[in-house]
DNA sequence: GGACGACATGTCGGATTCGACATAGAAACC
DNA sequence: GGTTTCTATGTCGAATCCGACATGTCGTCC
């Protein structure tokens, strides 16, 4: 695992499963954890995209501001389900979440 | 929406958010099931080719028979975080759980 | 340096989702 | 037709995740 990429997860709280190696996840779980911080990414590009502000956003999607800052911080309280519901609401295609976390990132 | 679809969906308990008309979905939320049910259909498909027992897969991804069968009844208990994990548990690459969410399914 | 707008963080009560268990069908085998 | 194996369904208490609110931090404008 690459130093920026360990930064991003930090210590925020990240529960490991089992076998822990510095830092340590299994190889599911690390693939997990990284489609996350896609997902997050893509969500903070499209919001900056379409110039909202988050609790904008929040709005649009019918949460808060507090956790669409959680989202983006990539906060483990935050689920997959609400990461993806939360692109499509904002009207990114199936097709880019898909990409988005098949890994090849379309970059924009 | 299909007829086999809406089968598939049945009156399982589907909250709704707003919007709706015949079992009305509003466009997002209705990309959303169909990403579960596709990736349902590849969780039974994948543990089919394998020759495993729900209870094998459970034993492996360290979870329950039950939650198993309600995994591939589309049951709405069932979080995607758990499907998409289950998978990638499976050995399902990134790749194929996104293409599969893209909507281009890669058949096997 | 006060005021304001945007983002971050902590916490809470309630809702959802979890694994587990019990048990009821279905299918396969003898 | 009885037994065994697999799958489906209902329910439970515990764990997680949710939106909401309060509050803190940081940059900007005056």
């Amino acid at each position: 695992m690459r130093d920026d990429k360990r930064k991003r997860l930090e210590a925020k709280g990240w529960r490991v499963g089992s076998a822990k190696q510095l830092l340590g996840l299994t190889p599911d779980e690390d693939i997990y954890v990284e489609i996350r911080l896609q997902l997050v990414d893509t969500l903070r590009r499209e919001r900056a995209r379409m110039k909202m502000t988050q609790s904008a956003l929040a709005q649009k999607v019918r949460s808060s501001q507090s956790r669409v800052a959680k989202m983006e911080a990539g906060d483990p309280s935050v689920s997959l389900d609400l990461l993806v519901r939360t692109l499509l609401s904002l009207g990114v295609s199936r097709r880019r979440v898909g990409s988005v976390i098949a890994g090849r990132s379309i970059a924009a």
